[in-house]
DNA sequence: CCGCGATGTCGAACCGGTTCGACCAAAGGA
DNA sequence: TCCTTTGGTCGAACCGGTTCGACATCGCGG
């Protein structure tokens, strides 16, 4: 079932039936009938190895990500899903490496075996080894974030800082004057994790400017941390009435430290952040959020990719979103104090979405 | 950098520096260290086409799911880590591929072109042409589910049908006596889902040996037609006290619409299912379920299938799992009426727990 | 002192494709 | 009529590894 086989049953030469498959020279159309009809008689399919081999292509994108020790978030996942569909429209099959740093075993076996023709970075750190490494390398990648210098680089990020004060603002202007902040977890902001940095920073700065007192935590990626990072803020202050998170695995855990502590959402506190939308869609009340577009950051980093790899000279591209804020539930005015009655607060919030 | 260059350098032959490498036969030492050196110094490694080519193998293994136009549950993102962490441990490389059928172009790639040495696919359905074709191309592959006829296969499954069961006499031994079924998308069902079939046989069955009245409903795998799914339930039948649900991503709006009937869960109405338990953590209160154990199928799927790659002749080798009933805190007693005092049904449910 | 096996190395073939240069026949132009 | 295209096909080289058989060298026992 190799080619010479296929040549040697239509009698012909093992180069004409690669030309006739690949049309990249012209081929007489009885002959090409003929060999068509054995190709499909026996089911032939040219061997990726070989080809990939032969033209130095394997027709593979690497999706890197660092391994799961840290649970995956939901946000990974649709952005894997459409990488993947969108990796498959040009043709291109995706191959999975859980690789943290530059040294991985993993990374290595992708670039210096050369099993993919490009790669896709998840979970940007802002001095990321593996960003580096790539682009002294001058290898075809595209980075789903920004490092500390994205100058010159291939990638598409979502503008965490814009998205973070944004959120504050909300809150600011539904007169919320204490807020917390609930990060990713301490370790990946210690590791210098790209949302977790600029949310936060996007976070401080807006506060600042808006005059307000605020605490910033960090919240390992699970439910039980959120709730215990709820109680914790109110221990730490009980007069907080609003927080905005960039954690999505412990919003579910947030909803239940503040339903536990007796805070009613949105009357008691409101809560917003960024969270892409089937899960800011699945706590109730809904989540008023920035909707993480994982969607179509893969799609664009994918579109990015495969015109680096056609066009190896082109120059950087990228692509900065900045997804507005998804009015839902989750947010209200503050009210006097937790106990004051709210009637006219959730009045003001069905009024805003009608 | 190839392995051409490496010799020149080193002064041996070709042949020489890949019995070095591979340790397949004996190499003066001398030898052996003249050409560590080389390859450390270039930073060689051999190209994976290559090898692939020559020696028949490509050291990477396919994972078979569904294209996402269907949005993935959560429990296939876990299943698609471990799969990926198993398979590094093994040094095997994972290629998405998102197909549905035997058909599909992807699907023909992976196979047609030997891009992999192994696959796992996920998604079973009662009839399944990819696993029917695998199995007469004797192919190596593990099936995440049991088709109809699962004799004589390599697959890792979820005793959907026990678990269905075990919630039923779960809710009957609390007393309930009207209990719903929210099963996956009626497309799902239709195409032969393995879970969806065999769930919903599991529930039948058990509600009619435990003579309980019962309702059957598809909601679609998002919040929104989880709130819908429940509104018709509480339409078609008002005295319903309990459901069960395969229903992942239907999870939050289940619960979003039995608030907003007014029924408290669990003292108004009880909520269990098969759910892996990172989600039926999120939800508040947290979801008594049979926690699918998504890493663990992951991981024993990788084994098995690695296994059968090292051992072309094994007999075929399968796991059935059927992980019991995590209590938590969504199911209780049935009250006499929904608006009854419950006060003693958590009393009840505390005690239980403690 | 000779023959033998073990050790170390090499050249060549092979895996299954792609592609280049050459060749031949038929068609078109001067 | 002869020369040049053009279309169609072939053989051979190449991509970068692995592996087989052969061969030289050495130490050893008989």
């Amino acid at each position: 079932m190799n080619i010479g086989e296929i040549a040697r049953r239509a009698g012909v030469s093992r180069s004409t039936v690669s030309y006739a498959l690949s049309g990249k020279r012209p081929v007489s159309e009885e002959t090409r009938r003929k060999i068509q009809q054995v190709v499909d008689e026996l089911g032939y399919r040219p061997s990726a190895s070989a080809r990939a081999l032969a033209n130095g292509r394997t027709s593979t994108l690497g999706l890197v990500f660092p391994p799961a020790g840290n649970h995956y978030t939901g946000m990974q996942l649709d952005f894997i899903g459409s990488v993947v569909e969108a990796a498959a429209a040009y043709d291109y099959d995706v191959l999975l490496s859980p690789s943290g740093v530059d040294s991985d075993r993993s990374f290595q076996r992708l670039l210096g075996e050369r099993r993919v023709d490009g790669a896709i970075l998840m979970e940007i750190r802002l001095e990321d080894d593996r960003v580096d490494h790539l682009a002294a390398l001058d290898f075809p990648s595209v980075a789903i974030g920004r490092t500390a210098r994205p100058e010159g680089g291939w990638w598409v990020g979502l503008d965490h800082t814009a998205l973070a004060a944004a959120c504050v603002h909300h809150l600011a202007d539904l007169g919320h004057r204490r807020v917390a902040f609930v990060n990713r977890p301490e370790q990946l902001l210690r590791a210098g994790y790209e949302s977790a940095h600029r949310g936060l920073d996007g976070f401080t700065k807006a506060a600042a400017e808006r005059g307000l007192t605020v605490r910033t935590y960090c919240c390992g990626d699970d439910a039980a941390s959120g709730q215990a990072c709820v109680e914790r803020i109110l221990h730490d202050d009980p007069a907080t009435t609003a927080l905005v998170t960039l954690n999505e695995a412990a919003l579910g855990g947030l909803y239940r430290g503040l339903a536990q502590a007796g805070r009613h959402v949105p009357r008691d506190f409101s809560v917003t952040g960024v969270v892409a939308s089937r899960w800011a869609e699945t706590v109730t009340p809904q989540l008023t959020a920035a909707d993480v577009p994982a969607e179509e950051m893969g799609r664009r980093a994918v579109d990015l990719l495969v015109e680096r790899l056609d066009h190896p000279d082109a120059p950087p591209r990228h692509h900065l979103l900045a997804p507005p804020i998804s009015l839902r539930a989750s947010t209200g005015p503050a009210g006097a104090t937790p106990t004051a009655d709210a009637g006219s607060n959730t009045a003001a919030l069905t009024a805003r979405h009608g």
